[in-house]
DNA sequence: GTCCACATGTAACTGGTTACATGATTGG
DNA sequence: CCAATCATGTAACCAGTTACATGTGGAC
């Protein structure tokens, strides 16, 4: 239950479109909270029969065009409840350490490029982060809104520079590794 | 497509019932591949029938029996095949991170609370893993299997170590914040 | 007038979650 | 014999993904 609440947030900060929502999710927000264009139509759709939002005037029921929605105070009350409930953090799925797991059991071929790969996106993201916060963030501006903001961004760099030392660090062992991992026949 | 070779490996570690496997679960891999024991009957019932798995002897199909499977050739082979495939990292999904953000437009009122029980909770797993890496891993002990699966662990030592000083310095950030959130009304 | 980018949507499917159902075994 | 626990399962639902459909408006 946090994609409408991703789009309330996003509407609050600017109203907008279906497509201008993706392509913000593309940026900014889906960094933590990725969505496809079908989500967010959906979502829209649902928020509006619930009377948490609602479109813009000028409406073109029309299918190719544009519709633009603005939040009512419902929508941010609902978005002030759940920001402040309680809630169990989820625990997190990776792929990659569950096929490290299985290297160690049917053999280490062929992963160790995948690392490699992995590492060289965990670069690249940090470095567009860090972009971000260079760009976002000069030292003068610490609005009490901004100090949140940027908050959040360095949890963001912070979790890409784990991501690199602990790749950097798994390929120095498999460079120790025996040739032929273990167990594989 | 990762729970059916989460348990493929978990079943090469050691051949189970659909019950020891949803405890093991609950353990060791279950730190990054959780699930509850509804998937995993289903998804025994999936690899049992396309010939990846199969049931030991002394079949009792009645409902209370107890019911263990070990891994085919097959099912090793698909193992190794999807642990070498590569494989794009998933864009993380973080309500944390979204909830702040939220809060940086509807106010930081209640989310405090929630931010010092994480950090707990946090602290706690962080304590679980190194107690683990204690026992697991004392420093003689370095065989091949092992090197991997320490690598593994530490991965969740060093994001919950990530976590509990972000949670620190949030905190800290929210000490110094003017007593009433931005845009609270 | 036709092609392309913009824009909004539908449908089918997959994987995960929640709630519940059923039988077997064991301790008191 | 009854309750608790072990053990396996069904069903309904929800969220996210993939593939496809449809319409508008501007550039050429």
């Amino acid at each position: 239950m946090s994609l409408p609440h991703a789009i309330l947030t996003a509407l609050l900060e600017k109203p907008s479109s279906g497509l201008e929502l993706t392509r913000r999710f593309d940026k900014s927000i889906g960094y933590f909270w990725s969505a496809t264009h079908q989500q967010i139509y959906r979502e829209l759709g649902k928020l509006e029969a619930d009377g948490l939002i609602r479109a813009l005037a000028s409406e073109q029921p029309a299918r190719g065009q544009k519709k633009s929605y603005e939040v009512l105070p419902a929508g941010r009350a609902e978005l002030a409840r759940w920001s402040a409930a309680a809630q169990d953090p989820k625990p997190h799925r990776d792929t990659l350490l569950l096929r490290l797991r299985a290297a160690a059991v049917v053999g280490t071929e062929g992963i160790e490029a995948d690392l490699r790969r992995h590492l060289a996106l965990h670069r690249r993201q940090l470095a567009e982060y860090e972009e971000i916060e260079k760009r976002d963030f000069p030292p003068g501006k610490d609005g009490p809104e901004d100090r949140l903001r940027h908050l959040v961004l360095r949890a963001g760099i912070d979790l890409e520079t784990f991501w690199t030392r602990w790749l950097t660090h798994a390929l120095e062992e498999f460079a120790e590794l025996p040739a032929e991992g273990p167990q594989s026949r």
